[in-house]
DNA sequence: AGCACGCCGACT
DNA sequence: GTCGGCGTGCTC
């Protein structure tokens, strides 16, 4: 008896022991943890993929398992069969696959174990006492209130989760004898609420989409929910996911961004009063296991979390949803490079069920798929009067070339601050200014580790790579002709903010940037004195544009489009556009229009227009086209083995081995691109360059990965990094 | 990845 | 004569 195990290791295939002597046989099931010894003196956690009659390895060789960890699987079998499916598609170890879906704890060998947590119950005395409590004493009103709501005790991590400074509210209620030491049930790990929401009246859209799912709930129903911001998307999840919970089976929720979305976070915990399994990034290892186990159980109907809680085992799996499915964050962009988005439909596939991927934005794929009847479309318009179709106006900056701000943009600023509306700026750029170059000599200041300029950051007069991070003080006199007379060259959110200040002196402005929101509940003060009306020029980068609604908002200035046209990147066209559509969004609501001014020294760009005078439908339309045109994805499928080295020739000179090595695998379905030079060749001291390969058969693309990939390890020697990407985001 | 083995230069 | 550099190979 032969027992195959995955150790999370950089090596394609599974180690083989012999079981641990004296065990009894029927513990050993896939999905279970064991000890093993590997290599000289080492010992590690691998988990039991299958049972074999026979080892390809000579039986000296083989080693006994040290130690069952687990008496029941971790991973049960419709999990352990996907992410041996998902090994297999992206051509990544399966130790390292596994080892990434898996919380960190169980990694290191944690049991698996639900724990109770401590916490509070209410007394008999303290249920008398709630009526008759003195009208002033809220804070110990409030405990008592949720303690009375949930009978079974509320754990203390979610008493003060739902109320600041709780501790002493709590020992003066003990000391009563009204509130009395409790462990709580992982089942009662509901979060704290005070009122439960009522469903939602819904339109006939709404109801549309919500009856076609719910008649098919017994079957895998693949279906891109095409919806604007203000569509009422979430109510269509809510009221689908509470015929799911009637079946008893589990809803997975995917979102890009959970810090982004807690209004998100809110309305589930608000319509559901069950256990929410919640992945954030805040919690603990230990709370992480613990949702984890609480969505295996199957006791917490509702899981929500970002890309990787799509592996989350679901011991009744009744739903997926993938919201704003578009967004690249369901890419994971280093190591196992899989799309949760992707993984989520598979996943679907597999366990017969419904999958809602939502968007007002939706991929090109997804519209792709949608259009191949794969999917149901379901769109839902916008509500009857909360319709607000902002203005947008182009501006040729050709004519302005000094300014970064265009006369049309002042005007336009000047005019909502008379109004004492907000105004919304973005800038894709944080910093001061991206160069600081020498009048006489043309002299830049590069970093020294990247192909990249350095930006300047006003507030401590330092230049700083965006890209690795290093840092040092400005240059006070060029360092090639030594002439004192640098100037800083283009934008950055700081430079911005300082012109505004002196154009508009009497504006209060704020900058929103990953510099200006670094402390650990900055971006939550400074969204409380945006809403508070305490702003009237918000200036920031595209982190602005995700999930946060600013009503007071009625002007939205775009800086710079042109990065985004113009970019070597394919999918840069698309992402600009669902940026746009996105920070429309932010402007105006219906009692006040919403205008857009974008500045662009590309004006009569097709695409742009298209966006704007069409809408992001028939945006997309053109962009399909522009993709099989080019044979691109959705029409092609692409593969990008990248390398990197801290010699510059060695990662192309390994990619045109590789190259050439693939080609002798190869018939012509394959078509390989380059090698070239990563478009910053040189990043952190690292060297890179990348090969793209493309195919309109995805088993043909797929079969010569399997060929080549072994070849690849010898090819590279011990200097080059490489990795290769299935289905990639960036070409960058 | 991690750890061994192994084969060449400057030290007691 | 040895300590240690990191280039190469293997791990069931």
């Amino acid at each position: 008896m032969i027992l195959q195990i995955a150790i999370p290791k950089p090596v394609y295939t599974h180690f083989d022991y012999l079981p641990p002597p004296g065990i009894e046989m029927s513990r050993l099931q896939p999905g279970i943890r064991l000890r093993v010894p590997f290599g000289k003196n080492q010992s590690d956690i691998g988990i039991l993929l299958a049972i074999a009659e026979n080892s390809a390895i000579a039986s000296h060789k083989l080693k006994f398992a040290e130690v069952i960890l687990d008496n029941t699987p971790i991973l049960p079998p419709d999990i352990l069969q996907l992410l041996q499916w998902a090994s297999d598609y992206y051509h990544h170890p399966i130790g390292e696959v596994i080892s990434t879906a898996l919380p960190t704890l169980l990694n290191q060998g944690h049991p698996a174990i639900i724990q109770t947590m401590q916490g509070w119950k209410l007394t008999a005395s303290g249920q008398e006492q709630l009526a008759s409590l003195a009208k002033t004493a809220h804070r110990q009103q409030a405990v008592l209130q949720l303690l009375q709501e949930h009978p079974h005790g509320l754990s203390h991590v979610t008493l003060s989760n739902s109320l600041s400074n709780i501790v002493p509210v709590l020992r003066t209620l003990e000391k009563k004898n009204w509130i009395t030491p409790h462990l709580v049930e992982p089942t009662h790990l509901v979060k704290a609420v005070q009122s439960i929401s009522l469903p939602l009246p819904l339109n006939a859209a709404q109801t549309q989409a919500v009856n076609r799912v719910c008649q098919h709930l017994n079957r895998f129903y693949p279906c891109l929910l095409d919806g604007v911001t203000g569509s009422g998307k979430t109510e269509v999840y809510l009221q689908i996911i509470q015929q799911v919970l009637n079946q008893n089976r589990q809803a997975l929720v995917l979102i890009p961004e959970i810090n982004l979305t807690p209004q998100m976070v809110n309305r589930f915990q608000q319509r559901f009063s069950v256990p929410l399994a919640i992945f954030h990034s805040k919690l603990t290892p230990h709370e992480r296991l613990q949702a984890w186990l609480l969505a295996k159980e199957g006791i917490a109907p509702i899981v929500i979390g970002t890309r990787s809680a799509v592996w989350t085992p679901l011991a009744r799996p009744g739903l997926f949803i993938v919201d704003e499915e578009h967004d690249p964050a369901y890419k994971q962009q280093d190591g196992f490079r899989y799309s949760a988005r992707d993984m989520a439909v598979v996943r679907a596939q597999r366990a017969q069920v419904p999958i809602l991927l939502g968007s007002a934005t939706p991929s090109l794929d997804s519209l792709y798929n949608a259009q191949q009847q794969r999917y149901q479309h379901l769109i839902l318009p916008e509500r009857a009067g909360t319709a607000v179709h902002p203005r947008f106006q182009v501006v040729d900056m050709r004519p302005q070339s000094r300014q970064s701000l265009s006369w049309q943009l002042v005007q336009a600023i000047t005019l909502r601050l008379a109004k004492q509306q907000q105004v919304l700026l973005f800038i894709n750029r944080r910093g001061y200014a991206p160069t600081l170059m020498c009048y006489h000599c043309g002299w830049v200041a590069y970093c020294q580790h990247c192909d990249a300029p350095l930006t300047y950051h006003q507030t401590n007069q330092n230049l700083c790579c965006h890209y690795c991070g290093a840092t040092r003080l400005r240059d006070t006199r060029c360092p090639d002709c030594h002439q004192e007379q640098l100037f800083l060259l283009g934008q950055g959110t700081q430079r911005i903010e300082e012109q505004l200040q002196q154009q508009f002196s009497q504006a209060r402005i704020l900058r929103i940037d990953s510099d200006s929101t670094r402390g650990k509940n900055a971006m939550h003060t400074l969204l409380e004195h945006i809403h508070g009306g305490e702003v009237d020029i918000l200036v920031g980068t595209q982190m602005l544009a995700k999930g946060h609604h600013f009503p007071k908002v009625t002007l939205v200035g775009v800086i710079n489009i042109d990065s985004g046209l113009y970019n070597a990147d394919f999918r840069a066209p698309e992402r600009m556009a669902q940026l746009l559509v996105q920070v429309a969004g932010r402007a105006g609501r219906a009692e006040e229009p919403g205008e857009v001014i974008i500045q662009t020294y590309h004006p009569d760009h097709p695409l742009l227009n298209c966006l704007i005078r069409e809408g992001y439908p028939a945006f997309a339309q053109v962009a399909l086209q522009e993709r099989q045109l080019a044979q691109f994805p959705p029409y092609t499928r692409l593969a990008l083995l990248r390398a990197e080295a801290n010699q510059v020739e060695l990662p192309l000179q390994f990619l045109q081995a590789a190259k050439e090595q693939a080609l002798q695998l190869t018939a012509q379905e394959v078509q390989l691109w380059g090698p070239v030079p990563a478009p910053m060749a040189r990043r952190a001291g690292w060297y890179r360059a990348q090969l793209l390969l493309q195919s309109t058969q995805r088993e043909v693309l797929h079969r010569l990965l399997s060929q080549w990939l072994p070849c690849l390890a010898s090819l590279a020697g011990r200097k080059v990094r490489w990795s290769l990407d299935i289905d990639p985001q960036e070409l960058l």
